[in-house]
DNA sequence: TTTATTGTTGATTGACGAGTCAATAAACTT
DNA sequence: AAGTTTATTGACTCGTCAATCAACAATAAA
């Protein structure tokens, strides 16, 4: 039965499953065989592949970070001009894919987790620099030196509305999330909504 | 020893002992030997007291959600128009009382508690619908049917705010959070910095 | 065909933690 | 004085869980 090359595979299906399984649970409180479980494979062999479950937790935080970060930057490849950049980040942002359930409460508690694991926090900060730069980039052309303020605002207003998710019930709303920002950034930018 | 009328005196040892601990952890895997020997007692002497773990995190975060509507109801009494009634509110939000790490860390920690305890997201979606409320009364005036939408931006804006405190080091800077918040104020009232 | 190497798990270990209980003691009641 | 209520804790139960291990299976390399 033992196939080769197994190893990436299993990774994977762990990761994808420490992260149904957090947002089943709403919190960190998951056990390595739920996760193993779901994965379809024995405990034993989810500490083979990654030796403890804290290396689990980062490798799904990194998941999730690397999800977004492929989503912005393929956005932001099809995206010309500075108002359509700054516009193609919020709007990756709050794509299904990542403004889902499962996501926001994965996000949520990796920012726990970051309070008590360097490396958590270290990933997290990797996230909000580059989240930064990319809106300054887009926000200095259009608002000049006032671009640092609006880019700081706005990457609070977003993780707010991450927070804030958590509390509704039914069906994430990436479009409102994304018109509250937008709103944020019109007015911000002193001009009416286009 | 044992006087008598010790019931509250302990119960608030526990809930202070409980904020402290679990901003010393970063998250709530804190167990009830430790909050109650933080609180100078046995853990059956909380057990006594509270019957569960879950009620002593219920109480603590009660507590919060109490310092933090009181401080807001004081700002509130003490201001006089619109304007200074939400600026009021901000103040109140990013005080050092309420803006401090401890804090900071157990208004995130309840987030997480809100997801499984159907008790927890009930008192943080009570918080948000105040929190809604105090604003919209004062952006009324300023903001006619726009209000709305002004409140929600600003609501999450201070949530997202909290949330980004916990990535930072060093002493907590209200003063600057509280500076980003009126920058929305302002730029969404259409004005100048007053 | 022996000999690694990789994949896999059931069983076990060792630690820890929530909650209970029995026992003790002080204070208040009648 | 006897009985009741409140305060308090050390010791214990019972369960859970991360991590390890021994053993087995299958493929690849020699």
């Amino acid at each position: 039965m033992p196939k080769l090359g197994m190893e990436p595979i299993r990774k994977a299906a762990l990761v994808k499953a420490t992260i149904v399984e957090i947002g089943r649970a709403g919190s960190l409180d998951v056990t390595v065989s739920q996760i193993a479980k779901r994965a379809g494979m024995s405990s034993a062999l989810a500490h083979h592949y990654f030796g403890s479950k804290e290396e689990i937790f980062l490798a799904a935080m990194r998941h999730i970070l690397s999800l977004y970060g492929a989503e912005v930057r393929g956005a932001l490849h099809l995206a010309h001009g500075p108002d359509a950049r700054v516009k193609a980040i919020l709007a990756a942002s709050f794509s299904p894919a990542n403004f889902r359930r499962e996501a926001v409460s994965a996000w949520l508690n990796f920012w726990v987790l970051a309070q008590s694991v360097p490396e958590a926090k270290r990933l997290l900060a990797v996230y909000q620099k580059r989240l930064r730069s990319n809106l300054l980039a887009g926000l200095r052309p259009l608002a000049g030196d006032r671009a640092e303020s609006i880019a700081d605002g706005l990457g609070a207003l977003i993780d707010g509305l991450y927070l804030r998710e958590v509390l509704k019930t039914g069906a994430p709303d990436g479009a409102a999330a994304v018109a509250t920002a937008k709103a944020y950034l019109n007015a911000k930018l002193e001009r009416a909504q286009p």
